[in-house]
DNA sequence: TTGAAAGCGCTAACAA
DNA sequence: TTGTTAGCGCTTTCAA
């Protein structure tokens, strides 16, 4: 049977509040009595309850994540980044998975407001106004999305996909295509926008594929049409649907880059290590982990308050930081000269 | 502000302990005093305050997980499968990244030792000492390690190993090394002696390589030793290390599978994206996490009492199931014919 | 079937 | 600097 404050109390001689204050502000009390109560708390082995502490502070020092698909190799290294930043801030991390599942994700929600001080919703694919709403009941950082009035942090895969369609352009490419992601998706939005102005730009055709799960699957499923859209250069919505049509077009016997250059985004590890290596754009997801649990403590998600509301502004001042991370484009062997080289 | 047990008693006219008892115990309440209740509750979005319940019932319905490296592919199918499988039984995970740091281990399982009814280890690298007196803290399962008296769940990459020698060996192959893992891995440990006990009864040469980190840079690190030593065929601790000695070898003009045969372990997603694609023991992750949350329920982790011990059954009698998951070779073109094929 | 009361482990006024 | 007291949101005897 675990500790209590009060055994912790009745060891060290002293009043049950002196222990508490002992851990939640040490310097109100005596120095000497401070070492005997951390002496007596550690040969008890005792531990503050976290719960009960959250019970009067409001402050549970848990964060929850939650993501579409823990499977997906973008994720890890985000989860992971997320997971150091908060222990690093003295916080808990609750991963959940949705399956990509938009009412799991709004259920997640739910189930987990109560136990966290706030939220961060990876690559969410409920609709805005429900984000809204349900940033009204727990601190929510939007992760690869931007809601009006909510904080966020995406990686700038708009600027990203230009990056790519302006490197495929450059290799004298003129007819791509573009693989979509999955339907919901706001940086599928803003890669399709972004590929779509830039081919403009550059006076290529470009046809839209999808949309498509974001997996490999998706992906190799597209080798086909790929092939029938006469397209010479393919940009993925991401790495593993990259990969996917890399395999679906070897599987039909198109040779990747000599008959088409297909480029990835995200930058996954998987991307390096196939054949050929995949050019792909890299998107800082450990840093968007960092920022989102950043932003989550910044906005006051672990100010808490007797009895009052969570957060510790005004909702009006609450900041809503919409933080944008720079791509950038990394050239390996899936992408080579196109019909149009000589011109470029 | 969120609502709480004593606003739905207000708003429907009954004491808080028969709000309470409609949540916890519905069966003891008037079918019409219910129904009014809930939807009080629903119009009032009120959700019972879990930690607040788990001061007193000592159940917090949530599930520590601490991995290694959740970046590690081999991780994430067994977090998500875990983390399924809580959901459906009520449970939230909390997941924690140690960076293969045996003292962050210890510290982790500390600090959400009051938070959760469980916590799952997986592939420790603490000594069995320090997870037996952990486990006195707060019930462990031990995934892909056994220790004595506690339950666990691991994969036989034993079993995996032989497998995997038997088919070099039936390939051929006369001189095989391994690269070995971690320090501190009781796998590895596991590998080792299946894959010596296996080339040793088929009359092969294996020499050991390492102990090395688990990634593809610590197998990528090991092409020149492997030419070295002559070995025509390689078993790697996992796929990871299989994957960089790959490329390391190709780096070094080696072809795979015509000069080196290699083989990974766990089949990760990855292994059957590179060129060639990876010959490799498939173990089953997503069932190890399942069951390492059903093993952790079931051992009374749930059970919970009142100012009593954590766990529901006495230390003697707690149940100590070891699950062990077999495994399965998965042939694929690492692999091929060694210079004694003709014997074969 | 319901209400009253005690209390889980802890913090936060307030008083001394 | 320390102790006293009230109470966070909830469950659980016990009595009615």
């Amino acid at each position: 049977m675990p500790a209590t404050i009060r055994d912790v109390a009745r060891a060290s001689g002293v009043h049950i509040s002196t222990v508490s204050r002992t851990f939640s502000a040490p310097h109100l009390v005596n120095p000497d009595t401070r070492s005997r109560v951390l002496a007596c708390a550690e040969t008890l082995g005792y531990r503050p309850n976290r719960a009960a502490r959250a019970l009067i502070t409001g402050r549970t020092h848990n964060i929850g994540l939650i993501v579409a698909d823990i499977a997906n190799p973008f994720f890890p290294p985000l989860i992971k980044a997320a997971e150091s930043q908060a222990r690093g801030r003295d916080y808990h991390i609750f991963v959940a998975d949705t399956n990509e599942d938009p009412a799991v994700e709004e259920e997640l929600v739910h189930a987990l407001a109560k136990q966290v001080d706030g939220v961060l919703l990876c690559s969410p694919r409920m609709s805005n106004s429900l984000i809204e709403q349900l940033s009204r009941e727990v601190p929510l950082v939007v992760v690869n999305r931007q809601v009006a009035g909510l904080p966020s942090v995406a990686t700038d895969n708009g600027q990203g996909a230009r990056l790519a369609v302006e490197h495929l352009l450059s290799l004298g490419h003129r007819d791509l295509a573009l693989l979509a992601g999955p339907r919901g998706s706001w940086t599928n939005r803003e890669i399709r926008r972004a590929a779509v102005a830039a081919a403009r730009a550059g006076g290529a055709a470009l046809t839209v594929l999808g949309p498509n799960p974001p997996t490999e699957t998706g992906g190799g499923a597209l080798a086909e049409p790929v092939r029938r859209c006469g397209a010479t250069a393919v940009l993925a919505y991401n790495d593993l649907m990259a990969i996917g049509l890399i395999e679906g077009l070897r599987a039909i016997g198109t040779a990747v880059p000599g008959e088409v250059s297909v480029v990835g985004i995200d930058d996954i590890a998987l991307s390096r290590l196939t054949r050929p290596k995949l050019t792909t754009v890299a998107t800082p997801a450990a840093a968007a982990g960092r920022t989102a649990v950043d932003l989550l403590l910044q906005n006051g998600a672990g100010a808490g308050a007797r009895g009052g509301r969570r957060g510790g502004l005004d909702d009006d001042r609450r900041a809503t930081a919409q933080v944008t991370l720079r791509t950038e484009l990394v050239i390996r062997e899936s992408t080579g000269p196109g019909p149009a080289a000589s011109n470029a």
